[in-house]
DNA sequence: CCCAAGGTCAGCTATATTCC
DNA sequence: GGAATATAGCTGACCTTGGG
C-alpha cells in the first residue's frame, strides 16, 4: 500500500509514542513514519481537554514553590531550554517542571522533578480524580499511569540520572471548594507509585528496545484491526491509551474492513472477538445467526440477520406501549451546561461539577398537529403545531410550582409534591436526578445563572423518536441478563 | 483530557432437576 | 443417593452513549 509518508523523518521514542506502541506496533510505526492519524476527537473538544490538563499542571506547581520551569526548544519562554537547560534547572533548583530527558533515541518530558538528597523523584500530574477514602486505594490509579511514570524514569536513568522513585498527582474526587482560592494541597493527592513503577522496569527497557528495532523497518507491522483499536477506562495491562484514528473508515486500517465489520458487532466480549477478530476481513453477513456454538447474544443474533436481511429490526409493539404509557401534556427539558471543569470555580463545587446556565422548558399540550398518532417529537420545528406547544421562559424561579419552573433535585420535597399532585409527570424533568443541579439551585436563586431566552428545546434523551431505537432487545428479555440496573423510567414489566 | 449513567456479558455460586 | 447437568441470581468488568 503505499501510504504518504516521508520514510526520511527521523524521530525519537516519546512518552506517547511509547504508549501507542503498548498498544499497537502499527499504530505507533505510522506515527514514527510521519502517517497522520486521522482525529478522533474534535478539535473545540480536545482544546478544552487540553486546558484542563494545563489547569491542573499550573496548580501542581505550587506543590513546589521554587521549582524552575524548562521550555521546548524553540520557544525560549523561559531561561532554560530543552535537556541542557533541565540539567542546569535540576542543579539550581530543588524542583524542576517540564524537565525534558533524552538518551539513545529515547525522549521525555516529566511534569515534576523532585531533587531529593540521594536522587532525582518524578512526578506525573492527570487531570483525573482520586477516590483517596476507602481501604483499597492502590486499585483505583490507573495502571495506564505506572507505564507512563516507568517510561520516564527509564529514560531519565538512560540519561545518566538517579531515579529514587516517581508518583502521580492527582485531583481529589472528594474535594469541595469552600468560599477563598482553590489550594493546591487541598485539591491535589500526591500518591506514591514507586513500588508499582519498580516492578515495571525490566519490561519497559525490553519494550523500548523491542520498539527501537520494529520502527527501524521500513515495512508496517502487519497487526489486525481487533479490540485494542479502542481504547478502553480501565485496563489492567494498562495498554490501551486511546480510541485509534486509523481504526476510522477512512483510516489506514479503517479503509481495509468490509462495511459490516464482525467486529463491530455489539457488546463482543470473552471468546466471541477472538473468534470475530481472529479472521481478517470477517464480514457480518458471513456469520451464522443461529449456531449456538458461537453463543451469540440476542442483540448480536438480531445485528446479524438485521445486516443479512438489509431490513430495519424494530420492535414495534413494545416501542408502542411504551409510547401509550405517556400521557399528555408532554414537557420537553433542556438543560445547557459550561464546559466540564477540573479545578471548580465556584464554592461548593467539586472537581469536574458542571454548571448549567440555561434551562428550557418546552410543553407540548396535545399531540403535535393531528400528525397522525406516531409523532412524539419528529423535529422541533418542522412536525409540531406550533399552536400546540407552549413555550416557557427559561430561568423561572424554583420556587414556581407552574411547568416552567426549574427541575428538581433529587430528593427535592418540590419533586414529591409534583409527583403527588400529577402522576403525568414522570416524563419531564429527566435531568432532575443530577445532584449537580441540586448543588447550583442556591446559585441559580441568588441570580447567579442567568436567565436565557426563550427556547423550544429538544432534548435528546426526551426526544424519542418512533424511528429511533433499532435492534433493541425483543420485550421477553431474560431475567438473569446481568447486573445492569432498571432504566429510571420502565415501568414494572409486563410479561406476556 | 475527562465524567456519569445505563446497559450488557461472562463467569461465579447456589439451587433445582435429571440421569444413572 | 450421588453425580452430572441445567437454571436462577448475582457481580465485577466491560461496553456504549452522552456530555464538553
Amino acid at each position: 500500500m503505499a501510504l504518504a509518508h516521508d520514510a526520511s523523518v527521523h524521530r525519537s521514542i516519546t512518552k506517547t509514542s511509547y504508549l501507542l506502541g503498548r498498544q499497537c506496533p502499527r499504530r505507533q510505526w505510522l506515527g514514527h513514519h510521519g502517517v497522520v492519524e486521522p482525529a478522533v476527537t474534535e478539535a473545540a473538544v480536545l482544546a478544552l481537554q487540553i486546558e484542563a490538563s494545563r489547569e491542573v499542571e499550573s496548580l501542581a506547581a505550587e506543590l513546589f514553590p521554587g521549582a524552575l520551569r524548562v521550555c521546548r526548544e524553540g520557544e525560549a519562554t523561559t531561561p532554560y531550554v530543552g535537556v541542557e537547560g533541565t540539567k542546569r534547572a535540576l542543579a539550581e533548583a530543588q524542583a524542576v517542571l517540564q524537565a525534558h530527558f533524552e538518551a539513545d533515541g529515547l525522549a521525555a518530558i516529566s511534569d515534576i522533578v523532585e531533587v531529593r538528597a540521594e536522587g532525582l523523584y518524578l512526578w506525573e500530574v492527570k487531570s483525573s480524580t482520586y477516590e483517596a477514602e476507602g481501604d483499597d486505594d492502590e486499585a483505583r490509579a490507573n495502571p495506564l499511569y505506572d507505564w507512563d511514570l516507568a517510561y520516564q524514569v527509564h529514560v531519565a536513568r538512560e540519561a545518566g540520572n538517579v531515579v529514587i522513585g516517581a508518583g502521580l498527582i492527582l485531583l481529589r474526587k472528594e474535594y469541595v471548594r469552600g468560599g477563598g482560592p482553590v489550594r493546591a494541597e487541598e485539591v491535589l493527592i500526591r500518591l506514591d507509585r514507586s513500588a508499582e513503577v519498580a516492578a515495571l522496569a525490566a519490561r519497559v527497557a525490553e519494550e523500548v528496545a523491542a520498539q527501537q528495532s520494529m520502527l527501524r523497518g521500513s515495512t508496517m507491522p502487519t497487526e489486525l484491526p481487533g479490540p485494542r483499536c479502542k481504547g478502553g477506562r480501565k485496563v489492567a495491562a494498562g495498554n490501551r491509551p486511546s480510541d485509534c484514528g486509523h481504526f476510522l473508515p477512512h483510516g489506514v486500517c479503517g479503509r481495509e474492513l468490509p462495511v459490516f465489520w464482525a467486529g463491530s458487532l455489539p457488546n463482543l466480549a470473552g471468546g466471541k472477538i477472538a473468534l470475530v477478530t481472529g479472521t481478517p476481513g470477517l464480514k457480518i453477513e458471513d456469520l451464522d445467526p443461529n449456531d449456538p456454538a458461537a453463543k451469540w447474544t440476542e442483540t448480536q443474533r438480531r445485528v446479524i440477520e438485521g445486516v443479512q436481511t438489509r431490513d430495519e429490526v424494530v420492535d414495534h409493539v413494545p416501542l408502542r406501549e411504551k409510547l401509550d404509557e405517556l400521557e399528555w401534556p408532554l414537557s420537553f427539558v433542556d438543560l445547557e451546561f459550561d464546559p466540564t471543569m477540573a479545578i471548580p470555580r465556584h464554592p461548593g463545587m467539586r472537581p469536574y461539577d458542571r454548571v448549567p446556565f440555561q434551562w428550557a422548558l418546552a410543553i407540548e399540550e396535545e399531540c403535535g398537529g393531528g400528525a397522525g398518532g406516531g409523532a412524539l417529537l419528529p423535529g422541533a420545528h418542522d412536525s409540531r403545531s406550533e399552536s400546540s406547544v407552549r413555550r416557557v421562559p427559561a430561568g423561572r424561579p424554583a420556587t414556581d410550582r407552574s411547568p416552567g419552573r426549574a427541575p428538581p433535585g433529587r430528593g427535592d420535597d418540590g419533586a414529591e409534591a409534583d409527583r403527588e399532585a400529577s402522576g403525568r409527570r414522570r416524563h419531564g424533568a429527566p435531568a432532575g436526578a443530577d445532584p449537580t443541579l441540586r448543588r447550583h439551585r442556591e446559585d441559580r436563586k441568588g441570580g447567579l445563572l442567568p436567565p436565557g431566552p426563550d427556547v423550544l428545546l429538544l432534548d435528546q434523551k426526551a426526544g424519542t423518536r418512533p424511528d429511533g431505537p433499532r435492534l433493541r432487545r425483543p420485550r421477553h428479555r431474560k431475567r438473569n441478563a446481568g447486573g445492569g440496573g432498571v432504566a429510571p423510567s420502565a415501568a414494572p414489566r409486563r410479561e406476556p
